[in-house]
DNA sequence: CTGTTAGCGCCTTCAG
DNA sequence: CTGAAGGCGCTAACAG
C-alpha cells in the first residue's frame, strides 16, 4: 500500500541506506546515484513516515509554542512567524498552552515535553522570564527561544530595543507640545513592562521634564483595565494631555473611555499605544504607535530554535527592528474643544 | 537512560504487552494487576514514546486545523476549544495553514497530510466548502470535521443555526422602529455570508419590509471594507436607519466611518454585527451582535472527529446555541442628533 | 486473563 | 562511495 524507502531502493537499484543518505542530503553519494534516487522517489511518490524517521533517529520534527494566553493578534503574528520558519525547515508547529501561575506548572511544562516529543520550544512572555522554567529546560537539556525576555545572557531568540523605541514615541509627544505625559504600565510579570516604563522615564527627562507618580498607572495589558486606568487620568483635576499606554489594547481602551467622557482626541488629549496590533488601526481615531515586527520575531526567534537544535551552542538573540506609527490619536497641544455630556 | 515499557515490566513482573494493555485502557486485565502496573510505571516515571506508538500504532495522535487566514480572533477561539478537546484526549494539536485559491492547493494539503500523519482534521470556513478538498481528503480517507459547513449532508462537525440568529436580531431592529435596514454581505466563498442574507431576507419579511437590493452591498468580513461600503451607504440620500453587518469586523469598520462622517450611533444609524469577537467591546459605541460561540465549537468539532477517528462512521453534525448581545450600537429610530463636520 | 512473536519504517553502526 | 544487519519502543496478532 504505502511506499517505503525500501520500494525506492529496489526502484533505483540501490541499497535502502543509499535512498536515506539522498533523502536525508548526507555526503558520499555520487551525483549520479542522487540523480537515479530522486528521481525513483518522484515516481513513486515516496514520503518518509514521520514516526519511523523519529523513532530511529530519534527526533521528532516538531517544535512547539509555549504560551500562556497573551492577546490573540499577538500569538498568531507569532505563530504566523514560526510557521513561515517551520515550513521552510520541514518542521510542523505544535501548540502548547500552560498557565504561568498554576499550581503544577513544572509538571504540566514536563507532560507537554515528554508526551509531544517537541525537539524544541519557543517561548513567549511572561513564560521566558520564569525562573523555575528557564532551570527546568536547562536540566532536560531541550532547545529553546525566546521571544522578548527580560534576561538575556546566555539564551537565545528574539528582542527588540523597546527602551529606545518609547524614547523615540515620547520624543515625537513632546514634539506636539505635551508635557504633562501619563503612562499605564503593562503586566508587572513581562520586561516590556518595565522597558516602556525605563523608555517614559528616560524620554521625560531628555525633554527636562520631572517624573511625576500620579501621571503613572499600574495596567496590565488589557483592553478593560487600560479603560479603567484612563477614567482615573482623566478624572483628574489637571489631566494629562497625553497618555502613553504600554501597549495597544489598552491604549484602545483608553480611547474608548476618553470618547465616553466625550474628549476629543487628540485634540483633549493625545493617545499612543505599542505594538502596532490590528486593533490600531480598528478604532477611531486610529492610533499611533510603535511597530513590532511580531510576525517577523517568530520567524527568528524559530530560526535561531533550529540553530541550536543542530548544535548545542547553535544560535544566539537578534534584536529586530521597530517603527513608530504615527496616526490621528496624537497631534499639538490644544486643539481640543471639550465636548464634555 | 530512558525508561521503556520493558523496564516497567520488568518491575511490575509481568510481560510488556499487560503494560500496553494497561497504559492504553484496554480490557482482559484484573484489577490487581493493573494496580501493580500503574505503580510500577508510576515510580519509574514512565512516559510512553509517542514516535514509537505511532509507528507501531499506525497513528499520530496528532490533530491538524487546517485554515485559511480568517480572523485572528476567530482562529484562536477555534484553536483553543480544539486544545480543550484534544488535552482530555491525550492528543496533540497541529497547525496546518493553506491557501484556498492556491494553484497547487491540493498537493498542498497532500504534502500537510502525509508530512504530519496527522489521524485527523479541523476545517474552518471556507476550506469547509472546498468541493476538491472534500473529494481529496475522501480518497485520502483522512476523517475531519467541519465547522460551519456549507453542505451538511454525510458530514460531521459543527453548525449555528445563523439564519434564525439573524431573523431574530433583524426582529430587534424592527422592534425599534427601523424599517429602512441595510446588509453588508460576507465573503461569498463562506456558507454563513449566505445565510446571514437569507435571514437578513427572513426578517424584513416577516416584518412586512420590502426587500430593496440597493441597501444590500457586497462585502468580505473584513474591516476596511465594512468601512468602504458603510460610506456607500451613509451617504445616500435617503440613508438607512440601521446597518446590519454580516460580521463584526465590518460593523467595526462601519461604525468607524459612521463617526468620520460625524454621525451618532445609535441616534443617527443602529449597527449591529455578527460574532461576537473581542472587537464587538472594544469599540465605541459597543456593539449589538449574535454571539457565536466559537471556542465550543471548536471543541465540539475535535470531539466529533475524534469520534470518526474511532469508528469510520462515528460522530455527526452538532448545532451550537447562539445568543443575542444587545448593547449600544442600536437603539430607537430617530434619537440622533446629527452633528455632521 | 496473560504472554510470545513479529514487525511498524527508518536510521545507525560497521563492514566492504 | 555503498551495503547488510540490528535496533529505536511500541503494539497487533495470535497463542496459551
Amino acid at each position: 500500500m504505502r511506499v517505503r524507502i525500501e520500494d525506492v531502493a529496489e526502484a533505483a537499484g540501490v541499497s535502502m541506506k543509499t535512498v536515506s543518505r539522498v533523502l536525508n542530503q548526507e555526503p558520499n553519494v555520487s551525483e549520479e546515484t542522487r540523480k537515479r534516487v530522486e528521481a525513483a522517489a518522484r515516481k513513486l511518490q515516496y514520503r518518509p513516515n514521520p514516526s519511523a524517521r523519529s523513532l530511529a533517529g530519534q527526533r521528532s520534527f516538531l517544535v512547539a509554542l509555549l504560551y500562556d494566553n497573551p492577546s490573540s493578534n499577538y500569538l498568531m503574528e507569532v505563530q504566523a512567524g514560526m510557521l513561515d520558519a517551520c515550513i521552510a525547515h520541514h518542521y510542523n508547529l505544535m501548540l502548547a498552552p500552560v498557565t504561568y501561575g498554576e499550581r503544577k506548572f513544572l509538571a504540566h511544562v514536563d507532560e507537554i515535553i515528554q508526551h509531544s516529543r517537541a525537539d524544541g520550544l519557543v517561548l513567549t512572555p511572561p513564560l521566558t522570564d520564569h525562573p523555575g522554567l528557564m532551570k527546568r529546560l536547562g536540566q532536560l537539556g531541550i532547545p529553546y527561544a525566546n521571544i522578548s525576555p527580560k534576561l538575556r545572557g546566555g539564551r537565545i531568540g528574539v528582542v527588540l530595543d523597546e527602551e529606545r523605541a518609547v524614547r523615540e514615541m515620547m520624543a515625537h509627544l513632546v514634539s506636539l507640545g505635551h508635557r504633562r505625559i501619563a503612562h499605564i504600565k503593562g503586566h508587572p510579570e513581562h520586561g516590556a513592562s518595565q522597558w516602556r516604563l525605563n523608555g517614559y522615564r528616560d524620554g521625560l527627562a531628555a525633554a527636562g521634564i520631572a517624573y511625576d507618580p500620579e501621571l503613572v498607572i499600574d495596567g496590565d495589558f488589557h483592553y478593560d483595565t487600560g479603560a479603567i486606568c484612563a477614567q482615573r487620568l482623566l478624572l483628574m483635576a489637571d489631566r494629562p494631555t497625553a497618555i502613553f499606554a504600554a501597549n495597544d489594547d489598552m491604549a484602545a481602551g483608553t480611547i474608548r473611555t476618553a470618547s465616553e467622557m466625550g474628549l476629543s482626541i487628540p485634540g483633549d488629549v493625545s493617545v499612543c499605544g505599542f505594538d502596532d496590533t490590528p486593533i490600531a488601526r480598528q478604532i477611531y481615531p486610529p492610533l499611533t504607535t510603535v511597530r513590532q515586527p511580531t510576525r517577523e520575531m517568530g520567524r527568528l526567534a524559530t530560526h535561531e530554535l533550529f540553530k541550536r537544535i543542530k548544535a548545542p551552542d547553535g544560535g544566539q538573540m537578534i534584536t529586530a527592528g521597530y517603527e513608530l506609527q504615527l496616526r490621528q490619536s496624537t497631534g499639538p497641544i490644544g486643539k481640543g474643544r471639550t465636548r464634555r455630556r
